[in-house]
RNA sequence: GGUGAUGUAGCUCAGGUGGUUAGAGCGCAGGAUUCAUAAUCCUGAGGUCGAGAGUUCAAGUCUCUCCAUCACCA
């Protein structure tokens, strides 16, 4: 049995949460369902990102603390996972004790490692908001092209990369005032002393291959020291020893890994030691974006082996949300919240399977293309999968008293196969699943759903069902909706990783627990309830209102 | 500008190490059927595999150039 923590990245506690974030957690979500299933021993935890200066300045505008901010959010956040079926073990927040304890350690532990240098560096300063300002809170003209208002990392008219002291005519966009620079001291992380170390680490299998040539571009520009420091005021943990000093927010925001998992292994007796100690046998799996590897992959890494914890055994990273083709945007309202979208849509499940349908082990982006989501889902899931009971069971009920033969009395060698067939891919299944194959493996149990219904147009059951002699028990009419029906139960509990709750339902129907496990395929015989309609399409109206809800002009 | 990736039927995508008439689902056309939420099943039409050149007996698959799109450049 494997012994597993996986994450998914920490949402920002500045703004909700869209169907771009949900690629992500809906893609570990049914990993880490399907390692349930699997029998492994799986935690899956996740918090808040509360720190930094836009969740500081954005409790400020809406004249709050940025603890009541980081408070309601966590509310909206948290209702957000539950209604798309996100089954984390722990949701915190890295505005917590344990965040700041093992913050502060771990730094104090890098410091005795000498990795932590202080240097002086100058920064613009706001002096009517009396705050240094991070690069893209400063606009100007800039130095190549002279396009104006351009942010202070990259001229997006003309693609340089440069440092916001090199713009023209600077000034800052909280205040309009011009900043001026100012000479301050900050703490750095010694990156560029763990080279040796990171090339070896990315070298050793946690990573994709296409996320390791990344890696390779990044070592051979050379790594530099990171800034771990912000001076205040800023929404943080201020560093032991340096008043006025606080962690940058992305220092802290990885270790909210760690203290979400400290505050859940408190809370049911695992040992925290088990899965964070240096030479841990557990498996530390981070599904994150493809942006945010570069923290993932070389600040992470060096940070957890130079203060004497272990290093993540897995990085998967997955790519963008496209809507339609386009990069998401609120003015064709394609920046599709996850509010709006339970709320026009009403069921998680059907974005859960079309990005399940999609989803592959690659960093390449994906598409929500909405024409094919309603196409792909009510033709899939409406008109080919629930369609088996829906199609079937009047038969059982009407005949059979409720109940279904079990598949080892079945007589013909089509009943045979096509049961069989479908029990027969299981490992194949298992594999694509723990492989994150997605869209091959819908692929696969889709070719078997379509098995199935075309073994119920080849057999006419209605036909036999007016012939009195097929009304008997284990008659032909019997063994023909049995093995449909089994086979459906079959390829849900295939499925249950992917809709938690549309094969709930399934389970109900055939007077079952929950689908437990992928170990338990053969139950029988069975008794069925009676069939109710386990699925609704979806409207193009719904897909319109949504896109009406997110437009802003 | 540099680096990395992507570009296959109307749409969304499959196509290890180059090898028979390039595949699937949806959509479309025709047919079958009525058990099922007009769902299902069968048949068919649709592609100079971004463009050009090269290597090879043979290239969607390798090499080069170009075009387009995207990301990264801390």
């Amino acid at each position: 049995m494997r012994k597993i923590l996986t994450t998914s990245a920490l949402p920002y506690a500045n703004g909700s949460i869209h169907l771009g974030h949900l690629v992500e957690y809906i893609q570990t979500d049914i990993w880490v369902r399907y390692q349930r299933l699997a029998g492994n021993e799986v935690h899956y935890i996740c918090a808040d990102d509360t720190h930094g200066t836009p969740v500081m300045l954005r409790a400020e505008k809406e004249g709050i603390t940025p603890e009541e901010l980081v408070d309601k959010v966590h509310k909206e956040h948290s209702q957000d996972f539950h209604d798309f079926n996100i089954s984390f073990d722990n949701f915190y927040s890295t505005n917590s004790d344990e965040n700041k304890m093992l913050s502060e350690s771990m730094y104090e532990s890098l410091k005795e490692n000498k990795k932590i240098e202080i240097k002086e560096i100058e920064q613009f300063f706001d002096e009517q908001k009396n705050m240094f300002l991070p690069d893209r809170f400063i606009k100007g003209t800039c130095p190549k092209c002279n396009a104006k208002d351009q942010y202070g990392d990259s001229c997006e008219v003309c693609g340089t990369t440069y440092n916001p002291t090199d713009l023209i005519d600077a000034y800052s966009v909280l205040s309009g005032e011009k900043p001026v620079r100012r000479k301050t001291d900050h703490y750095f992380f010694k990156l560029s002393e763990c080279s040796d170390f990171l090339e070896q680490w990315t070298q050793s299998d946690t990573l994709q291959t296409e996320a390791s040539n990344k890696l390779q571009e990044w070592f051979s520009a050379g790594l530099n020291d990171w800034d771990i420091s912000r001076d205040a005021p800023y929404f943080g943990f201020e560093i032991p020893g340096a008043p006025g000093k606080y962690f940058y927010v992305w220092l802290d925001a990885p270790i909210g890994y760690m203290a979400s998992f400290m505050n859940y292994a408190k809370n049911n007796e695992l040992s925290y030691d088990d899965f964070w100690k240096k030479g841990s046998d557990a498996e530390l799996i981070h599904f994150i974006g493809k942006d945010i590897l570069y923290f993932h992959a070389l600040f992470w890494p060096a940070t957890l082996n130079f203060s004497d914890h272990r290093t993540p055994s897995k990085i998967f990273a997955h790519g963008f949300l496209t809507v339609n083709g386009e990069k998401m945007s609120k003015s064709r309202g394609t920046f599709i919240t996850a509010r709006s979208y339970i709320e026009c849509l009403k069921n998680p499940e059907y974005l859960r399977y079309y990005y399940f349908s999609k989803l592959n082990d690659s960093m390449e982006d994906i598409d929500l293309n909405l024409d094919d989501f309603i196409a792909k889902v009510n033709s899939d899931l409406v008109g080919k999968l629930v369609n088996i009971p829906s199609r079937t069971s009047g038969f059982i009920s009407k005949f059979f008293n409720n109940m279904i033969m079990s598949s080892e009395s079945f007589q013909t060698t089509e009943a045979k196969n096509l049961h069989g067939g479908i029990l027969k891919i299981k490992d194949e299944v298992m594999k694509l699943f723990d492989q994150r194959q997605f869209s091959k493996a819908s692929r696969l149990l889709i070719s078997h759903v379509e098995s199935v219904n075309e073994y119920v147009n080849n057999k006419e059951p209605w036909v036999l069902a007016k012939n009195e002699s097929n009304h008997n028990e284990k008659s032909a009419l019997h063994e023909i909706c049995s093995a449909s029906l089994m086979s459906f139960r079959l390829l849900s509990i295939y499925l249950s990783p992917v809709l938690p709750e549309l094969t709930g339902k399934v389970a109900e129907f055939f007077n079952e627990e929950d689908f437990l496990s992928f170990d338990r395929l053969i139950n029988e015989p069975i008794s069925i309830n009676k069939y109710e309609h386990l699925l609704k399409r979806i409207e193009q109206n719904d897909i319109d209102l949504m896109i009406k809800k997110n437009t802003q002009i």
